[in-house]
DNA sequence: CTCAGTGTTCAGTG
DNA sequence: TCACTGAACACTGA
């Protein structure tokens, strides 16, 4: 499920695991696609024998900061995970890449449907792509009179800003949607339309949502019992929200977009 | 068998 | 050139 909340939970499993250990030994899988290209060997030479000194996260993107460049940079597309073990035999089927850590423990990036990237990069904070991302949206520090701004000079839909990285990076489609039922907005509403209260109150949306997504670890079934997110899946007509509101499901930025009429406007 | 899907990119349009 | 839209990508599971 990876969207800024599983993608940061993603980071701290990375983080326990390999900070601080040195890559033994690197296991690829033959995948062109997921690895965009790049040579098979090349990774295994970046990785080999180097020291992990930390995991960064930008919006969707992930990357280890090793003790000599380049890094590798991970994006999970629809279905990417990281996974931890012990044994061999562990091995998740559909895995990508495997670290063999100096402690014996192993660490996995898993892509079933190979929408997922896995690159090397010199520097990834400040190269295409994470360098055309706009604020992270778990650590955005726009002051509010800039946020309006951002938004306002827009004349897509706001579903469509939300999904646009170059916006908010982090948001996918079912937070972008539980930010607008908890704002109270429409996702309809073109950008310019919107009037400075309905985007302070996306903005305070947007900021409480991630924040508690985070708090639990991505937990799904910790999320609070009236969010939408635990009944806006599988577009069932008769589905209602634990206030009793039905939702309507349209496609906006060619996204099915779950909403409560009776709540958005 | 068909189709939707938690994401990104790129061609096409105005 | 810019902003925006929709299709394509790849594969699983309902």
């Amino acid at each position: 499920m990876p969207e800024l909340p599983e993608v940061e939970a993603a980071r701290k499993l990375a983080e326990q695991q390999v900070q601080g250990r040195q890559v033994h030994s690197v296991h690829i899988s033959k995948d062109p696609v997921v690895f965009d290209g790049v040579p098979p060997r090349a990774f295994a030479n970046a990785l080999r024998m180097r020291r992990v000194l930390a995991v960064r996260r930008k919006g969707k993107y992930l990357w280890m900061e090793l003790d000599r460049r380049p890094w590798p940079l991970f994006h999970f597309g629809m279905t990417g995970s990281f996974h931890v073990y012990q044994k061999p035999a562990a091995r998740p089927q559909f895995w990508k890449m495997e670290l063999v850590m100096d402690d014996g423990s192993r660490f996995a990036i898993r892509n079933v449907r190979r929408l997922g990237r896995i690159r090397l990069a010199k520097d990834p904070e400040n190269q295409p792509p994470v360098s055309t991302l706009g604020f992270d949206a778990l650590n955005e520090k726009l002051p509010l009179a800039a946020f309006i701004h951002q938004v306002q000079k827009r004349t897509c839909p706001i579903k469509s800003l939300l999904l646009n990285q170059a916006f908010a990076a982090g948001v996918g489609n079912w937070l972008a949607d539980e930010i607008l039922y908890q704002a109270r907005i429409d996702p309809h509403r073109r950008c310019n339309r919107l009037g400075t209260d309905d985007i302070r109150n996306l903005r305070t949306s947007l900021r409480r949502i991630i924040c508690q997504a985070v708090a639990v670890d991505a937990d799904a079934s910790r999320f609070p019992r009236t969010w939408l997110f635990h009944v806006r899946w599988g577009k069932d007509a008769s589905a209602r929200t634990a206030r009793g509101e039905s939702i309507r499901f349209d496609q906006i930025a060619g996204r099915t977009t779950a909403w409560v009429p009776s709540r958005q406007r």
